[in-house]
RNA sequence: GCCCAAGUGGCGGAAUUGGUUUACGCGCACGACUCAAAAUCGUGUGGUCGCAAGACCGUGUGGGUUCGAGUCCCACCUUGGGCACCA
């Protein structure tokens, strides 16, 4: 063979690992295990976009190999579900035959590019062997209550024909199919999963969990954890009382009325006492009716109606205040119920503009005091600062830029006849004793954001609120950067804001300082005409009000989340059974543990009903069982799993796939778990991470798993786009295959791109271009072959950069920074092939770093060597510090910062002996001519940096 | 609106964490081999001015800190992603 040609390499040592089970030794010490996101096995085969998690994953394991550990790594098939169902229903198969023939597909696909899959661990979601143990954990939470049957409102999809969790929903749309969702009351298998929130929430903090920032943030601001008081507010002249449910006491004394969402109980409980219920009735049935569309899309436009004839009490002042049904409070999230602060809380205030109600300011901006500021947070001060100038009595004081060196604050004002920038303008200009303003001579041509002015008297007030007025009568987008910018340093009279720190920036802001309204969204500050309460910080206030309500029996603290109970069960067919029995007498009756699998029978029509019952609810010699407590008539559950089940606890199946008395044998969970590496995609970061830790919690509380989090380090892959930047999609005809990518490069070369592209978590467009020039690297690897020589090596320089290619190649590997270390093996290559003899010892290393990328290749050279064994029983090479220091450096001349001149030193030469060289230098010297040398700073083997 | 991430050549991207901006790859230009082309090899490749030596300007924009900023601080702009009436 002379020339490269991957398509006699590759079959041939794939088939060789396979033989020799290269990758099956599980006997070493050290233990890695590394996970994919297994895949969907869709109708489609893969596109390029796949593999490249698998090909990370893959790397890793063969570098774990070669550093000595036994690595887990297989490859299964999440083949439940909708899309599996849809594509079936589509093509006019059966889904098993359909699921069949696409694991055929991707299986084929796979295994060209050479993993190290442990395929007699293979798994399968619709296996019965599989879901027997899916069914076995539902009936666990079944019977410890987690698994519950609720009539609640759900999302159903009426194309899917099927409820949906709140995680499949997609901008209200179904997240499969893009239809909208309506809101159905159905019976509902749920799973408590909101039981689970606070430890889903506080685990993500643990030390341990290597999970990237962005994927904890998604995951927390899913849970959407508040923590608030829950308290009554009574109704006038009867004995009810509405619940509510608040982050916000500390702003309970502006409470001017109060508001319940359209389906809230107490409508229909006192529509006696309401004088206008036709009305209010009306109102519920159209809000209703709305679609989900209407709700979102209409600019969120308030509405609601007053139910005349209920007062609702303040129990901190007693006030009587008016009660509303809106549809801007939600049903379904905390009580139903809010009381209304229009002062502080947006909604709440578009609401009252609308409907003429009383705005009451309860909270004041803090006053600004510079020796305290008011929050150990820097990112909120500076904030604070940039919004507002400080005043104390009738002064304005300047804050030093020494306090705060991000910011300089200009004092002054506008003359008559004035416009604002001008007036910026010439007080910079009158300050320009101030020390650190560097571009005063360019103030002419520019207005810059960080100069505040203040204005001094009225005249000035109105001149600066005529801009104001001119700025509120453009379209957002004539406004130019200068005018934001000016805008942003407006001032205003700040003689009404009780404490003499008034937030500015937004037009809308100003609009309400301009009307003489109080600030709405002032978010802490202190509390003011708050009764016993007055003049207290927010959180103070928070505190103490809480203790009030809990100590009057009037209320109590409460959590809520953002994130629901998990909606469980499907009305389709292509799932797992979900394993009860209706009985009469008995109820809800578990399936025995010993009649596991319930198997998906056979149906002649697997098209969804639409009516709310699976497919399953036709076969009655199936649905029609005894009762396994009273023997009495029973009826089997039709409804099945989502298609999140069994994806939910697959990766605990791998490490024991066919163990048929135990989901997991203890011992071998205890020598796997957790998973050392898991990657996938970003769009699993709320639905199947957060599921699966979920289930993963309550195995542990089970004692089935000895690990409270089941993924150690989590990464998530960067999409590969098409050629065009778009999604690759069969809509865009877009989308590249990878059989045919690895027909003309090979998988080697294809390996290698995908790892090169560049940052492995970012998403970037493919390039066949790219595929090329590694195909072309490996033609050169290829050809170094003949300069091959046995003498030891001799060349300093090569060492040297041997070296430093394995402690580079080694550290990025682990840090998964793969196209800087393919960039430093071709580094070396480039410098192989520039010799006329490489040394056995080099090339030798050369293969073993590059095996993990192009694994078929570098066993193919290594075996050319006249090795037997494979290059991955080798051990990865270590690197000798001492070889990587350089001889010899280039010393960096600077002069004020710029770099004059560069010079070839000794690495280890003294500073002194450096800067003597440097001020030696011709070039220097011309630069230096008569000036004063200032200062000499010299960096150890990078730069002498001379200030004149 | 809120939260997160990111802006560096013609393109994908490097940059030892404050110290030579543009490594590596693609593309492009020129040269060698060839009757020719492809392939391969070699050389060059941020911009402006200049015959040249060289000078100046350059990491989204405007400032700040520093002998020195892609990197740190402030504000703004743009592009992706997530959440979205969650009280």
């Amino acid at each position: 063979m002379d020339k490269y040609n991957p398509k006699f390499i590759e079959p041939k040592w794939q088939k060789f690992w396979e033989e020799v089970r290269i990758y099956k030794d599980y006997s070493r010490k050290k233990k890695f295990y590394a996970l994919d996101m297994f895949p969907y096995p869709s109708g489609a085969g893969l596109h390029v976009g796949h593999p490249k998690g698998y090909i990370a994953t893959d790397v890793i394991s063969r570098f774990k190999l070669l550093q000595g550990a036994s690595v887990l790594h297989s490859m299964g098939w999440d083949a439940f579900g909708l899309p599996a169902e849809n594509y079936a229903l589509k093509n006019k198969v059966h889904p098993r035959a359909a699921v069949e023939e696409n694991i055929q597909t991707f299986k084929r696909q796979l295994e060209l590019f050479g993993f190290t899959y442990d395929w007699d661990r293979e798994i399968n979601t619709t296996d019965p062997e599989f879901y027997k143990w899916t069914q076995w954990i539902f009936l666990k939470m079944f019977e410890k209550g987690l698994a519950y049957e609720s009539s609640e409102p759900v999302n159903w999809c009426p194309s899917c024909k099927t409820v949906l969790a709140n995680e499949d929903l997609e901008k209200g749309l179904c997240e499969r199919c893009g239809s909208q969702v309506i809101q159905k009351k159905l019976r509902q298998w749920v799973l408590k999963m909101t039981d689970y929130a606070d430890r889903l929430l506080w685990d993500l903090d643990n030390p341990g969990l290597e999970w990237e920032e962005m994927i904890k943030d998604q995951q927390r601001n899913w849970i959407g954890r508040s923590e608030g008081v829950q308290f009554a507010l009574k109704i006038k002249n009867t004995e009810e009382k509405i619940e509510v449910y608040t982050t916000r006491i500390d702003t309970v004394f502006g409470m001017t009325y109060a508001v319940v969402a359209p389906e809230h109980e107490i409508i229909e409980k006192l529509k006696g006492q309401i004088e206008n219920y036709p009305e209010v009735k009306e109102y519920i049935i159209q809000s209703q009716t709305k679609t989900e569309l209407e709700r979102t899309e209409l600019q969120k436009e308030k509405t609601g109606k007053e139910l005349k004839g209920l007062k609702i009490i303040n129990p901190f002042n007693n006030e009587e205040l008016p009660l509303y049904v809106a549809d801007y409070v939600l049903g379904f999230y905390g009580t139903g119920a809010v009381m209304a602060v229009p002062a502080h809380d947006e909604r709440d205030w578009e609401f009252a503009k609308k409907y003429n109600l009383t705005i009451k300011q309860v909270i004041a901006p803090y006053f600004y005091d510079s020796e305290n500021p008011p929050r150990s947070d820097k990112k909120k001060v500076n904030r604070t600062v940039v919004q507002g100038i400080v005043r104390n009595g009738d002064q304005v004081l300047q804050i030093r830029w020494k306090k705060f060196p991000w910011k300089t604050f200009v004092i002054g004002g506008a003359e008559k006849g004035e416009t604002l920038e001008e007036a910026v303008k010439r007080e910079v200009q009158e300050e320009t004793g101030y020390k650190n303003f560097k571009s005063v001579e360019r103030l002419g041509m520019e207005m810059r954001s960080e100069w505040f002015a203040i204005h001094k008297d009225e005249n000035r007030y109105a001149h600066m609120n005529a801009f104001v007025l001119e700025l509120e009568n453009k379209e957002k987008d004539e406004i130019s950067d200068q005018e934001k910018a000016i805008h942003e340093v407006a001032w205003v009279s700040f003689e009404d804001i009780p404490f003499g720190f008034a937030p500015v920036g937004e037009l809308q802001y100003f609009w309400h300082e301009l009307n003489n309204l109080p600030s709405p969204f002032v978010q802490d500050g202190v509390t003011i005409n708050s009764g016993e309460f007055s003049e207290l910080k927010s959180t103070e206030a928070r505190e103490k009000m809480t203790a009030w309500l809990e100590e009057n029996n009037l209320g109590k603290r409460k959590v809520n989340y953002k994130m629901r109970d998990w909606v469980f069960s499907r009305q389709r067919y292509w799932g797992e059974p979900i394993p009860i029995i209706h009985c009469e007498k008995c109820g809800t009756v578990a399936v025995p543990e010993d009649e596991l699998p319930v198997k998906l029978p056979e149906v002649e029509k697997y098209e969804p009903t639409g009516t709310g019952e699976s497919p399953l609810a036709n076969i009655s010699e199936w649905v029609n069982v005894k009762c396994p407590q009273c023997g009495g008539p029973g009826k089997r559950e039709t409804n099945t799993m989502p298609q999140w089940a069994g994806s939910s606890w697959y990766y605990l199946r791998y490490i024991d796939p066919k163990n048929s008395a135990a989901l997991i044998d203890k011992e071998k969970e205890k020598e796997w778990m957790p998973v050392d590496l898991y990657i996938g995609g970003i769009e699993h970061a709320t639905r199947h991470l957060l599921y699966a830790r979920f289930w993963h919690k309550f195995l542990f509380d089970l004692g089935v798993v000895s690990t409270d989090e089941p993924f150690k380090k989590l990464v998530h892959v960067g999409l590969i786009l098409a050629e065009d930047g778009r999604k690759m999609s069969k809509r865009w005809g877009n989308v590249i295959n990878p059989d045919e990518v690895i027909v003309r490069f090979g998988a080697d070369a294809m390996r290698l791109y995908e790892m090169f592209m560049g940052p492995f978590t970012q998403s970037i467009a493919w390039s066949t271009n790219g595929v090329i020039g590694m195909y072309r690297f490996l033609e050169k690897v290829w050809k170094l072959r003949s300069k091959i020589s046995e003498q030891e090596a001799v060349n300093n320089k090569m060492q040297s950069l041997v070296h430093k290619t394995i402690k580079k190649v080694t550290e990025d590997i682990e840090a998964m920074r793969f196209n800087t270390a393919i960039s430093q093996l071709m580094i070396l290559a480039n410098a192989f092939e520039k010799e006329t003899e490489i040394s056995l010892l080099h090339y030798s290393c050369f293969l073993l770093l590059l095996g993990p990328f192009a694994p078929h290749i570098a066993e193919e050279l290594w075996n050319q060597l006249g090795h037997k064994e494979s290059i991955f029983k080798e051990s990865w090479p270590a690197y000798d510090p001492e070889f990587i220091v350089d001889e010899e450096i280039e010393l960096v001349v600077q002069i004020n910062g710029k770099v004059r001149d560069r010079l070839k030193v000794a690495a280890d030469i003294s500073e002194d002996k450096a800067k003597e060289l440097a001020l030696g230098r011709e070039k220097i010297k011309s630069f230096i001519d008569e000036k004063e040398i200032k200062k000499i700073i010299y960096v150890k083997g990078r730069l002498v940096s001379i200030v004149i």
